[in-house]
RNA sequence: GGCGCAUUCGUCUAGCCUGGCCUAGGACGUAUCCCUCUCACGGAUGAAACGCGGGUUCGAAUCCCGCAUGCGCUACCA
């Protein structure tokens, strides 16, 4: 039978993710879970989130919370699975152990399936000779025929045994939605282990009942899966289960081209929220490695992904990751939040990182310099700033000067281009005097301007080359050769810190 | 080794099925210039790709064959 030939109709789909808590939710699994639940909602299907823990020894709650919690803040939702029981349920693999019991003692029952005794050591010896003589390493069939009553009596001895499928020799034919056509001969197999005993299935085996039990119309995951499709297609035919619909999409590659993986850094989404990603800007970035729509557009929200979405546009090449793609997007995203938006969102984020901390409603304080501060503060930081900012973490880096009380320079750092050394003592003395003239009230810097514009137009000098005067009163505020402008620094800072800073200037320049 | 999958600018990709509209389009990044006290923003301009070799055809990025390269699987992981 040719699986999945014969229904291309997308309706009443069913379609589900299976992460393995094994590990920090990362990019590659959520860029499956995003096209499956792409495919679900654009179809109007039911998407169905399972939690693929048969792995006892690597999987942990922690990890499931994770994938849990960061699913959620990317906005992606179940219809059935953790926290949303539905009618084909437990969701967990760890607590459907009696039902692939049932199915394993059938297959065992029915000698589609064997008991095998073989140790590692035998084992690895086997593949070895086979090697040796040029063969190809698969099982030997070694245990495949003991009767009855000599296994029974092997399983009392309390030998260890492992539950192999006695694999058909046969060609399967996959119509994979996205890589069309695919062919596999099984006898290149050999009897695969499809559980370690009764109770502890492996994924192969275990990953075809729950898709059948699930009633799972489609499955859409990596193509570092094609080769267990058909596995995975014996074992249903053996059951008398018909198979899903495949369909396989290409993996994330590092900077390296190999496989996504920790030594590129970190590919946890957790790092990425950390580090003041936007979920909306994730999505985004991660939807187009892997899937392209026919023309040029490039920025979509979830809903207009649903709405585009289609399985013929699935991509079957290998991405490579682009941080600086992703980045783009980010700012991007961060630029279409209002500056109120964004207030709140930094709020956040500086909490987070304890810079600032809450002091009462309306009032935060710096921790670093005592500044007291108010959400206003942040609406005017994130008007300012925002536009050079890729990530959140970025504000910690670009404008350190606005939460730091000591800055740190080199003097020389204060002449602008080839300013005589005495011209720029002069200009922070000019500074100072007009710094110390404005009243706390009016500490604005559209105000802060006009004071300064009526200055340079008064002095010659200034009028003919301002920057003798705003980039030493810039560089003495925010110790940087890289900032915002000096009245904005001045309006965000106020006048006590601004004007320390100013006579810390003059001293270093004596 | 065996099996499988992939191959258009540095990167993500459009175009490929249904050959001519492709002197290959867009985006990110990058370069130069303008704006400017700096950074960023904004504006202008540019560099940059059909893996290689055959074939089919009047014509190939597009169809066919071979090769090369990369990646994946070949677990008592998923």
């Amino acid at each position: 039978m040719e699986a999945g030939l014969q229904k291309n109709n997308f309706e009443n789909t069913r379609v589900r993710m299976a992460p393995s808590p094994t590990g920090f939710l990362h990019i590659g699994s959520v860029r499956t879970t995003l096209f499956n639940y792409l495919f679900a909602k654009h179809y109007k299907g039911t998407f169905v989130l399972r939690i693929e823990d048969t792995d006892v020894e690597r999987s942990t709650l922690e990890f499931e919370k994770d994938i849990i919690e960061n699913l959620k803040w990317l906005g992606i939702d179940w219809d059935e699975g953790p926290e949303k029981e539905g009618q084909y349920g437990p969701y967990k693999q760890s607590q459907r152990l009696d039902i692939y019991k049932q199915y394993l003692q059938k297959l065992l029952d029915e000698d589609k399936a064997y008991y095998c005794f073989c140790t590692e050591e035998e084992l690895e010896a086997q593949y070895q000779d086979m090697a040796s003589r040029g063969l190809i390493p698969k099982y030997s069939g070694h245990c495949d025929h003991f009767d009855i009553e000599e296994i029974k009596q092997k399983l009392l001895e309390n030998k260890s045994a492992v539950i192999r499928f006695r694999m058909p020799n046969k060609i399967i034919e996959i119509n994979d939605l996205v890589r069309g056509h695919l062919k596999f001969d099984t006898s290149l197999f050999g009897d695969i282990i499809i559980a370690k005993n009764l109770n502890e299935p492996l994924y192969n085996f275990a990953v075809v009942i729950d898709d059948y039990l699930m009633k799972i119309t489609h499955v859409i995951r990596g193509d570092d899966h094609i080769s267990n499709t058909p596995k995975q297609i014996v074992i249903a035919e053996a059951l008398d289960i018909t198979p899903a619909t495949y369909a396989h999409i290409s993996t994330i590659l590092g900077p390296d081209k190999t496989r996504l993986s920790k030594r590129h850094g970190s590919t946890s989404i957790a790092s990425y929220k950390q580090a003041g990603y936007l979920p909306e800007a994730l999505i985004n970035f991660i939807a187009l490695m892997g899937w392209h729509p026919s023309g040029d557009q490039e920025i979509f929200s979830l809903e207009q992904l649903i709405d585009q979405f289609t399985v013929e546009r699935l991509l079957k090449s290998p991405a490579i990751f682009n941080i600086q793609k992703l980045d783009f997007f980010n700012n991007h995203y961060l630029q279409k939040k209002s500056p109120e938006e964004m207030s709140k969102i930094i709020i956040d984020f500086l909490l987070e990182n304890k810079v600032i901390i809450k002091q009462g409603t309306d009032q935060y304080l710096i921790k670093d310099n005592n500044l007291k501060i108010n959400e206003s503060w942040f609406t005017r930081l994130s008007q300012i700033e925002t536009k050079k900012i890729k990530k959140l973490s970025d504000f910690l880096e670009y404008d350190d000067y606005l939460f730091q009380e000591k800055i740190s320079y080199e003097p020389n750092l204060l002449n602008w281009k080839d300013a005589l050394l005495n011209d720029t003592a002069l200009a922070i003395d000019k500074c100072i005097d007009i710094v110390s003239e404005i009243e706390e009230g009016n500490f604005k810097s559209e105000f802060i301007q006009i004071i300064f514009d009526r200055c340079i137009s008064e002095n010659q000098i200034y009028q003919k080359n301002r920057g003798l005067i705003l980039w030493p009163l810039r560089v003495a505020l925010s110790g940087k050769k890289d900032s915002a402008g000096p009245y904005e620094i001045l309006e965000l800072i106020g006048k006590e810190l601004s004007l320390k800073r100013l006579q810390e200037a003059k001293k270093i320049l004596r």
